[in-house]
DNA sequence: CTGTGTACATACCGACCGGTCGGTATGTCA
DNA sequence: TGACATACCGACCGGTCGGTATGTACACAG
């Protein structure tokens, strides 16, 4: 059971993963978070060191879930794609404000610099980039993909997934498993025309 | 020639872009592009209105410029990859602080709100995913590139050339041209290992 | 019932920010 | 040379922020 202490924590948590994903860190304060989580800045200050403090905890607690989810979809056996899909699948299938704390580090990275700035780069790139570079550089091995940079590679499949993920795209897409489609056929095989027949 | 005032708002817009791109917007406050440009604050206050309209000036003069710029890459003749390839080109080729201005965009767009968050979201479009998008448009109007959304395409490229950008990228390409050839070969024709022959 | 630590609330500080404003130095033209 | 505009300075204001010092309600141990 969760003592009192550990539940104000989490109420602190959460309101700020929602006040961080709309508005930018200065333009959060420490009152605000403090309000809406209907808590004095005094009752913060007490459970976190600082505002820095409080955002990246907010952070690393969900790039440790998020990890721990991707993990467990590419650890299941297939091929790269299929890896790759079941993955990308998870990820879309998130609720959006769970989706959206990913992006957030690259809003906000330049806030930080020194340490802080370190393991917020590490936590991310652990999270998500390295799960699918290992995807990716098993897939070189196997001869499915092409010799290639696999970190370069797992970059660009990420920001291909961001661009999916764009109020736009939902404009273009019908569902989930169109979305996922194109991102996956743009990754794998690019934009150019395809002339070979469907393996019916 | 230039007026003493010219020459004076045109330091002032040097410096903002030096502080802007290392810094983020709330980070560098009116006082410290004053200081840097060694004029007071007082005297960017006789130029610019608000600290946002200095931001914007100086971001839409640079949309302006590169914009031009591929809209004249992307002008002359050839196949949807030799135009994609020389637009990409001069980008690559540009010094390096102008180049990054194009990632200011999406790291503070969310300061901004209504018609100037508008404007400068349009501004950055017309000014380099627009020219992508139209060279794709064309690209699929004569069977180059397979249908497909040429909007969600250009988004997809330019994240492709973004990814080029970051700093572990020139540690794996010996020069432009390799890394030119990876962002093409890797937008046209995906990650996959290609079985047919060289053309030689 | 009393002591003691935890979990907050309240009040406040010093720094800093964007922006204003009165004044001044430097022209420029009549 | 005087009238006026432009360019700029420097002090200042109201407000906000992160952070702190201090008070207090309450759970629990003895």
């Amino acid at each position: 059971m969760m003592t009192r202490s550990e539940e104000t924590v989490e109420r602190i948590l959460a309101t700020a993963r929602r006040l961080f994903l709309e508005h930018n860190y200065a333009d959060v304060s420490v009152d605000r978070i403090a309000k809406a989580t209907e808590v004095t800045k005094g009752g913060i200050y007490h459970h976190f060191a600082s505002k820095e403090e409080l955002y990246l905890a907010m952070l690393h607690a969900d790039f440790a879930h998020l990890g721990a989810l991707f993990e467990e979809a590419a650890a299941a056996p297939g091929s790269c794609r299929e890896k790759l899909g079941r993955l990308t699948r998870a990820f879309l299938s998130l609720p959006p404000i769970e989706r959206r704390v990913m992006r957030l580090v690259r809003r906000d990275i330049n806030t930080f610099t020194g340490p802080a700035r370190a393991r917020l780069i590490q936590g991310y790139q652990r999270a998500l980039p390295e799960r699918v570079e290992a995807v990716l550089t098993e897939g070189i091995e196997h001869g499915e993909l092409q010799r290639s940079d696999p970190r370069l590679l797992a970059w660009s499949f990420v920001s291909l997934v961001e661009v999916a993920l764009t109020p736009y795209a939902d404009t273009v897409f019908e569902d989930l498993d169109h979305k996922l489609e194109f991102v996956l056929d743009q990754f794998f095989h690019g934009a150019v025309s395809r002339h070979e027949e469907p393996t019916t």
